[in-house]
DNA sequence: GCTCCTGACATTGCATGCAATGTGGAAGGT
DNA sequence: ACCTTCCACATTGCATGCAATGTCAGGAGC
């Protein structure tokens, strides 16, 4: 009754339900679907040529991870925003990336740091070209979320990685550094540089501090230019 | 194509997806499940008397929340706990948990700093009785989990509640007040009251910085008698 | 005796049909 | 005009059958 498996493969194979899981998260995050817009089983199952079933599963997955909300018996439709939602946000990002950055900056190794230093050096430089050329902006919101993610998994605590990739990638639809004027942007490059510095100086407390500082330069921000009532 | 609703009921039905969703999750959390045991939808499904479809997404569903892990074409498996996934808790814990007592000492409440003032009081009281009575360690126990429960709940922050639920409650199981002395459970229970005396006085450092306690007494507690190496 | 191939078995992945449930509107009464 | 009742429709919930895939034992070849 109770086998137990010799080599679990966990192999990265592409089933319908992980195909159809991929296509709305993706649709919710460029736009397409609007916030608290049903997803019909039905319609999508045609549209993508699969059976409901494969949906179905796709949604009950979203709903575990937050994207979307279920009613039952009425359906399955994207979460709205509200700023309740960006408060229960910044505080978390405010206590939990710190951390993230602390613990990093203890089990570091040269070639991770190598990299992040490559992107924040790389930013810096398309800060220069905003000016100039405003699209440059999603280029910088880009490599400014893999420079977050990377420091994150660098703090070797895996459900920290999962819990902050929840959290922040929901807070950044449509939200990039859009309200960001060049004095803004250029502090935060400056916070990038510093905290892989206070990494290379061995300073766990001084990294974690100059992240809080970043985070909450970044939620003042924020609050000057509060989103749209979506809910 | 994109329709909006009137009034979300979100009431609480009984499905039979939810129904073994529970009933797994209660077999994992009373070891009827051992780590690394495969769940197989066609047995499950035969004994619940239910077809396989409910089966399978209660499975998705618990593998989401991390309770299980799906290996393609191969089935779902209880977690197995190593040493590292104990570690990662307590670092998640020692950041999550103070933070909820902080934000909650900021926007307490009279009739919840009542209960949990009851709770805990219940608590010092039993254990004093634990020496003649030793089955009062699953009162406690039980109470316990309850009061820190409540304590985050009031932190007013949504997100932090359900991740700290994720967290703490795969980390209790099979793992309550039995490695505690007498020393050391009065020493706990007494932790609850400071707390709540924070609280009372206004002081939400205070506070957190005993929930930090609190915890870091459990922790070298827990190092002190390591688990047995499940997998 | 050891290795590699092959085929049967077990298990999950997917499709489809029917049942259960919630919603909205039409009809009838007041 | 307004409220209530009831029925048809839309949508999800569940059951079942078949297809795809992975596992493992047994046998052929060396």
């Amino acid at each position: 009754m109770a086998d137990e498996v010799s080599t679990p493969p966990s192999q990265v194979v592409q089933t319908a339900t992980t195909k159809v899981h991929d296509v709305i998260k993706q649709r919710i995050l460029d736009g397409h679907y609007q916030p608290h817009e049903y997803i019909r089983e039905a319609n999508l199952a045609r549209e993508l040529e699969v059976s409901r079933t494969p949906v179905r599963e796709a949604l009950r997955e979203l709903v575990s991870e937050g994207w979307l909300e279920a009613i039952p018996h009425h359906g399955s439709r994207v979460v709205a925003w509200t700023e309740k939602d960006a408060r229960e946000v910044f505080e978390l990002r405010l206590v939990l990336e710190p951390m993230a950055v602390r613990l990093a900056s203890e089990r570091m190794n040269e070639e991770c740091l190598a990299h992040l230093g490559a992107m924040a050096t790389r930013m810096e430089q398309l800060t220069e070209r905003v000016e100039a050329d405003p699209s440059v902006r999603n280029e910088i919101a880009s490599l400014n979320h893999e420079f977050h993610r990377e420091l994150i998994l660098a703090s070797g605590n895996q459900r920290l990685a999962t819990m902050l990739e929840s959290v922040v990638r929901t807070s950044v639809i449509r939200r990039n550094f859009g309200n960001y004027d060049l004095t803004n942007l250029r502090r935060s490059m400056r916070h990038h540089q510093e905290i892989l510095e206070a990494i290379r100086a061995g300073s766990p407390a001084w990294a974690e501090h100059i992240m809080r500082a970043h985070l909450l330069a970044a939620q003042a921000l924020h609050f000057r230019f509060p989103v749209a009532p979506d809910g």
